[in-house]
DNA sequence: AATGAATGAGGGTTCATTCAT
DNA sequence: TATGAATGAACCCTCATTCAT
């Protein structure tokens, strides 16, 4: 079967696996060392290539650190939008975000301290990430804030876009707190009650009567 | 009169002058440069000494870092309180403690930068501080959200650490923000609707009835 | 016709032709950026082979340089000795031997910049030039002149080898003034000027007199 | 004596002594090995100063390059002027600038080295050095060779500048085949011969039958 | 106490060459 | 014969820190 294919999707097949070899070793050389203490060579041996190879893939360090932010970004954003969709009403819309933006890091402790810590190491980064991909995932969660206010279920006098950062900020808060105590509590489980305190939050007093 | 005091006294005030001086320009150049851009002889240049001199007041480039946190920290932990001491009730302290944390920031935007990006670069810093000085400011809220409970303002039920770091978060995000977006708005404005939301999603029901 | 030759002189003329086309590729990419930033990838981009073929007809990056020389020096020694048969007279080489030197490089300016420059960047490659085919082109030189002193054209008590390096040096320096200047004049001009300042320089006192 | 100066004075002299044991070194260790092959470290273990210290008084490696040039031909276009200016004819002048030329590199086989093959390793180098240094080495040539047009002593048919660089091809053919051959004859006793060659080619026939 | 010249360890990256296909 | 992906050795330069003055 493999031999029948084109020679492109051959290689491009066994191109895009040592990509995610690479990319995968520097989500763990990263986490165990840091952003600066990584060596490039020690991510090579991790991924079982040579040091040239890197730079075959990847045009430099830094390069490395951006394709781990944006391919887990972009992964992550095209899974949420996929569930959301069949998902009814905005509450349960909010919990199923939470719930991923928890688990992806409650899966991987290797990427959570990538995305908590060494992806936080200059403004350089951070200004980037923050115009690019962050912007699309808050603008997500905006919508899902939006369309409950105007189902009447949250206050519509809140600005949604604060309401965002708030729901962003508990999220994030919550797995950096996870990643740098050393206790390995159940991160997933702080959907709930995180949820329960934002949803109040947010909440129209009438609505909360009608319950 | 300072000729008539005694030499210690004297090159005591003189010695923590120049202490200051440093860290002041330490915070401006990490902010400006970023930690790892940031040179040793360009924060010495800043602060009007030579090179040399900033290892007779600081073991290394790292220790500015960690003196400008516990400098910061220190002096806000104090300040909050004392001003808590002086008000009644718990809704009101956490009013103060946002007040206080956002205009820290809002006064000083380089040290903002520093505390919000630089100092967050490397597990080894964030661990450092998570176990020391942000302990107590995270115990500090903590009791306030302790007492509201007590006094049925806020719901029993709902973890105090948790809610504190829902309240640290939601601050935090704000900070974050306000650093990377270059547009200049008022952060301290933010605590008003910060406070709306997380106060409405920690209130006992009844206890709004009440109201 | 082609199809009738024995397999091996077709393929044989085949590997001639990719070998000189690979050889012209890499006089233009070294004239153009210079030897050591001259990268191999590119000289077989611009030859339309593979990378690793560059290396089934050199052996190296550096014997791309000797072979440049070898090649050039070879086929104009050839037709050096066969154009100075045809003449008659000593002085009469020389002019035909300058005139050969100068329009070499002036016909090809790739050429002369690889010759007059990027030939000479290590003593490694001089010293093994000026034993092997400079050492024949000297030996043509010398050969040309001692016949003018034995005919009593030029002085008898000027040093053969000192006479060759002299008229060399002359030629050397007009081409590589050439190069460097980025005025494009006519190089080939230049032989008659050289030649009366070299011959007059060489000639004996009687001699002129008879003339 | 050296204690009473003023401190600049004093470290003045020591940082220019340096400064020479850095080009020094770098002239010996790129006369052995090659520019490209000669390691900057090798050039400070040879200077007797850490890695370091060569940035602090070099930009660059390529620095080195342009500064054992520049150093040199500053240097000796200064004393061929206070040279010249003592002598009362041109022939003496260029007899002067010839041996100055040759007795130069004579004295100093490894400056030799470096000027006739590692400052020629690239256009880069060698149309810097053309447009800067060696074009006023030229123009002292120049004007002396028009003086003795001026005097009638050379024919003043020939171009002024085209003899000029036949001047300087001769010696420096002389110097780069001295070079590169390993016997070492007398460079300087080159001078003689050269002139009587160079002089005999420029200069008037009737000026001859006069002598 | 203050200086600033000197130190020297340390690593990302390039690219000539190889070799499995 | 030809390919081009993979290799891995090799090095300039920076800059935190020291220490003689």
């Amino acid at each position: 079967m493999l031999a029948a294919l084109p020679r492109s999707a051959k290689s491009g097949a066994k191109r895009a696996d040592k990509y995610r070899a690479i990319l995968r070793a520097a989500i763990r050389v990263f986490a165990r060392r840091g952003y600066f203490n990584a060596r490039v060579s020690e991510i090579a041996r991790a991924a079982g290539v040579a040091d040239g190879t890197i730079y075959l893939y990847f045009n430099s360090k830094d390069d490395l650190l951006v394709a781990i932010f944006e391919e887990t970004v972009g992964r992550v954003l095209a899974e949420a939008r996929a569930a959301l969709e069949a998902l009814p009403g905005p509450l349960e819309k909010l919990r199923r975000l939470a719930e991923m933006h928890l688990s992806l890091f409650a899966k991987d402790r290797n990427l959570a301290v990538v995305f908590q810590v060494e992806l936080r190491q200059s403004t350089k980064f951070m200004e980037r990430f923050s115009r690019t991909m962050l912007a699309d995932y808050f603008q997500l969660i905006e919508s899902v804030i939006t369309e409950a206010q105007k189902r009447g279920i949250f206050r519509p006098e809140i600005s949604p876009k604060l309401a965002t950062k708030v729901f962003f900020g508990i999220l994030d808060e919550m797995v950096t707190n996870w990643v740098l105590s050393h206790k390995r509590r159940d991160l997933t489980a702080l959907a709930d009650p995180i949820l329960d305190i934002f949803c109040h939050g947010m909440r129209r007093r009438n609505h909360e009567a009608h319950r």
